[in-house]
DNA sequence: TTTCGGGATGTCAGAGTCTGACATCACGCA
DNA sequence: TGCGTGATGTCAGACTCTGACATCCCGAAA
């Protein structure tokens, strides 16, 4: 730690994702998350490649903990599409531990096609690791690919639903109600 | 017309395709653009909204076709995935039209995250597209979308092979092949 | 205790993207 | 001949992003 306020970072993506809820993401500069946050534009460069990135935080330790509830699941029994489900359930655990977050990034995203593809860019992350760690416990790549691409629409559609304010239950619930669902239509 | 060289649109999104090739699109400037195409960079502003938006043409013309596609397909028996693979014939004759485009952009999109992200959003409202006109034909949504996402990933394998420049063959034909490989496989 | 290196931040300058406002020019029609 | 219109040019400016250099304070070493 330094002589200044710690966690400049987390302070720079919080800015950013309560302004651009607020006044919408384009209309929202760089100079003013870095005023809120109490730095300097430069700053908020030093932490992030671009405006965007202040949105998408880094990936990588949640794609291993996908990994492993992926390989948990198969080591439980469970079958490709069901150990993809645990994922996406971790997914949600994951996501309700600051439940603000993804609800405001449901909000702002669809606002701003750069944000769109970006996001897409990180759900195709996503995909690939759950696909991934089926393929390396033995699933075939094309069932896992389905698998994981399956289990993937379930969030999305989850997510939707449970960004939308009517939405009542714990995301966690409505991941399994929309699991269900697809089971059920994929099934007949 | 006016008294200035017709196409300027055209002019641009050639100049802006090549240039970016040529030297790579983050060290392709508008202005560069524009002074090849012989028009200003306002001008440039007022075909596209954005430097992306002059690689990526537009796509509503394309999107009837491929529905079209589709549509006869079925009305000639085909099955949903044999019906969403004469779409993705389709586009690979749409391609032809004009062989270089999709080789240049195989080779510029990949190296830059904010282009790939644009390109997903392209490929989705492709899926989309398919997907709708499967649907429209009576087909259950569930299998619709399989048949579509599926289609386009046998699109995205063969324009990947096509590009390399030790393919052989013409694109319709590497699309043919991909196919089989791909029933092949998911026939398993 | 003093000194010094280093990590985090600030300051400054500048290229590049994108937009609004207004001027200009030639073509076609009255 | 004169005028309206559409495409383009000109100009100014806000915003994004980057490189170069200065500054400051904490902590280790002398």
């Amino acid at each position: 730690m330094g002589r200044w306020e710690p966690n400049a970072r987390g302070r720079l993506a919080r800015a950013a994702l309560v302004l651009s809820a607020e006044k919408g993401y384009e209309n929202t500069t760089v100079a003013e998350i870095a005023a809120v946050a109490g730095v300097t534009e430069r700053t908020f460069y030093r932490y992030f490649v671009d405006k965007a990135d202040a949105l998408f935080p880094d990936n990588t330790q949640l794609l291993t903990l996908l990994a492993t509830a992926v390989g948990d699941a198969r080591r439980a029994g469970d079958r490709p599409f069901d150990a993809a489900l645990a994922a996406v359930r971790q997914l949600a655990g994951y996501a309700s531990q600051e439940p603000e977050r993804p609800r405001l990034m449901a909000q702002v995203i669809p606002t701003v096609p750069a944000l769109v593809g970006r996001d897409l860019v990180r759900q195709r992350q996503i995909v690939g690791a759950v696909s991934r760690a089926l393929v390396d416990d033995g699933v075939p790549t094309i069932d896992a690919q389905l698998a994981a691409e399956t289990a993937l629409g379930v969030w999305r559609v989850a997510v939707t639903e449970w960004a939308r304010e009517s939405a009542v239950g714990s995301l966690l619930d409505i991941v399994n109600t929309t699991a269900a669902v697809a089971r059920a239509v994929a099934g007949a």
